[in-house]
DNA sequence: TATCAATCAGTAAACGCTTGCAGGATGGAG
DNA sequence: CTCCATCCTGCAAGCGTTTACTGATTGATA
């Protein structure tokens, strides 16, 4: 075992009190004490024990970041994000799988994170996510990315905005038919896709074109699921000029389906996707890119916020701006 | 605050420490009572405050990874297997950034981590890297995955056996000038790249051809990195037909540079990577892929099962086996 | 000079568990 | 019937901090 810090006040001549006011720098201690304590804990290579700390203050420093998946690019970087935030200070980091379908969890989230963590983010959860909504009722301090709310603080792009850029660059680029392959129908919590849809409805609308339901495909947010979406999609008697993917890894599926069926990205078929994945370079995937990590570390940032103000904290909502990316992917329809 | 272990402890009619011995599946507990514990515990949403039963025990339930990035697909795949391998149990995932060269910590890892985590999982951080090495002197439980290690169980795959094999399939293919687009010059601890790069050296002595330097770049292990060591090579006099890339994604940056120089991958240039990237198939690069979720969820199990061992624990080295993918990226050579 | 606020430091009571130890039952063996 | 091993349970001493209180100085103010 290490040093405690009875030991560490032993050494320094003080009482244990003052061990613990000196070494979090609280007031009221003498610097000439102060910095005796602090050589004496350092020459003794003195750690003050997180479990004691904790059990003594209540407070946990730590901060658990909730996310379906840790290692699907978008959530990844997110959690990069937050980590970013907080090895600045000095608040733990602890990850918490939730909500993944494929590994529902026995135990209800608040009763895993109750004193195990002071505040939460949650990657891509809506508030109205059973467990996160739980998570609210309980008062559990939390941050959302990924989706807008009201109830608590929340960083996202804007979704319907979003499917709007992407949607009129198309018209803009002269397709009329253009299709969308958008998440699972049954909503695993994605009201982004909702939203991103709604704006492609939208800039459809707008400029005189009716949306129609045989151009959109739904597959699962992944590769896989954005080929199966194409592929049905090229089964359709009438097939889009255009399509718009809900995510890059949605298109790059798509992509794949194309080339499968001897089309071309861009060429045959044009191409947008959502993201700003590194790979849309690779695949000259044209995109609606988003500050993922930024969105990570602003989130963090809004917690600790939250964490450190308390009972008055209102909760913010932060839309962070997104930017087209134009590659080749997106191109004119073949007759013009 | 949430029920107490004593508020459990009356509710029920015995002392707190029948309660805790009950709850934790101790011996020596009459099954009757055990289940009106239990029950009682469930009718107050009692659970038990991590901090103190740490604090009491010693133990903190919670093991760390340590990975220099966090969103790299690689690390963050690892990650992901750890996640797996522990959600099956009651284990904490703290998640730890270290060495990472843009963000160096001020605070010993060694520091860092005492009282906080039972043991650590270290993702692509070679037993002498000075942080680790310090770990491991201080005896703390660690494992690691990505490169083998004589003094602590390590799962990874064989470097030299990859190097080999995808140096050898192009060799197979017909290509005499093989390039090799590699890591930093300075070893930034990736002990990973000179294995891989011996492997290839091997490959083509064995079969006649002399490894030439003017063939070899270095750039760093990400796309750019790949990318800026593929014009490199471009613009040297004489050109490899083929170039092994030690990663994916620095396959994908020597794509992108092939790409617009005029050249196309497994037409102009073979390619081959190493690591099995989601996105390796949408680029169609031949890759030599390793089992990463595995190979993180194998780490956490050793890990675990050296924790339960305790003293007499005898490290041990998982190699875990490779796949060669051939894609179109590699192809015999233009004149054949 | 008396008063008072501000500063510094120590005492000791939590914080909510775990666990060594010991005592009381119980039941089978001798 | 006695003895002993086994099972069940409670007592109480920690585990290593934090923090309300209290008290002692000190210097400034009236």
């Amino acid at each position: 075992m290490s040093a405690t810090i009875r030991e560490v006040a032993t050494a320094a001549g003080v009482s244990t009190a003052t061990v613990s006011r000196a070494l979090r720098g609280l007031p009221y201690v003498d610097e000439a004490t102060r910095r005796r304590v602090v050589e004496t804990a350092q020459r003794l290579d003195y750690v003050a024990s997180p479990s004691a700390s904790r059990l003594a203050s209540g407070r946990t420093g730590t901060i658990a970041v909730l996310t379906p998946y840790v290692a699907r690019w978008f959530f990844a970087t997110v959690i990069s994000g937050v980590a970013m935030a907080l090895t600045e200070g000095p608040m733990d980091l602890l990850l918490v799988e939730v909500g993944n379908p494929e590994r529902p969890s026995t135990v209800p989230l608040e009763q895993r994170l109750r004193s195990r963590a002071d505040g939460a983010v949650a990657i891509a959860l809506p508030d109205d996510h059973p467990e996160i909504s739980q998570l609210i009722e309980h008062d559990f301090p939390l941050t959302v990315v990924g989706s807008l709310s009201d109830r608590v603080s929340s960083v996202a792009i804007n979704d319907i905005e979003t499917g709007r850029l992407a949607t009129q660059h198309l018209i803009n680029l002269g397709h009329r038919d253009i299709g969308l392959i958008s998440g699972a129908t049954s909503d695993d919590g994605f009201a982004t896709q909702d939203d991103r849809t709604d704006g492609y409805n939208e800039a459809l609308t707008r400029n005189g074109i009716t949306p129609c339901p045989s151009l959109t495909s739904f597959g699962s947010f992944t590769r896989e699921g954005g080929e199966r979406a194409m592929v049905e999609l090229l089964s359709r008697e009438t097939t889009p000029t255009a399509v718009f993917c809900l995510s890059d890894e949605m298109a790059f599926g798509a992509i794949i389906a194309l080339r499968r069926h001897g089309l071309t990205p861009g060429v045959d078929v044009a191409l947008v996707g959502v993201d700003g994945h590194p790979q849309s370079e690779l695949a000259n995937l044209t995109t609606v890119a988003q500050p993922v990590v930024e969105m990570g570390r602003l989130a963090a940032l809004a917690l600790q916020e939250k964490l450190s103000v308390g009972e008055s904290y209102v909760p913010s909502k932060q839309s962070v701006s997104v930017e087209l990316i134009v590659r080749s992917s997106s191109a004119p329809p073949k007759g013009n």
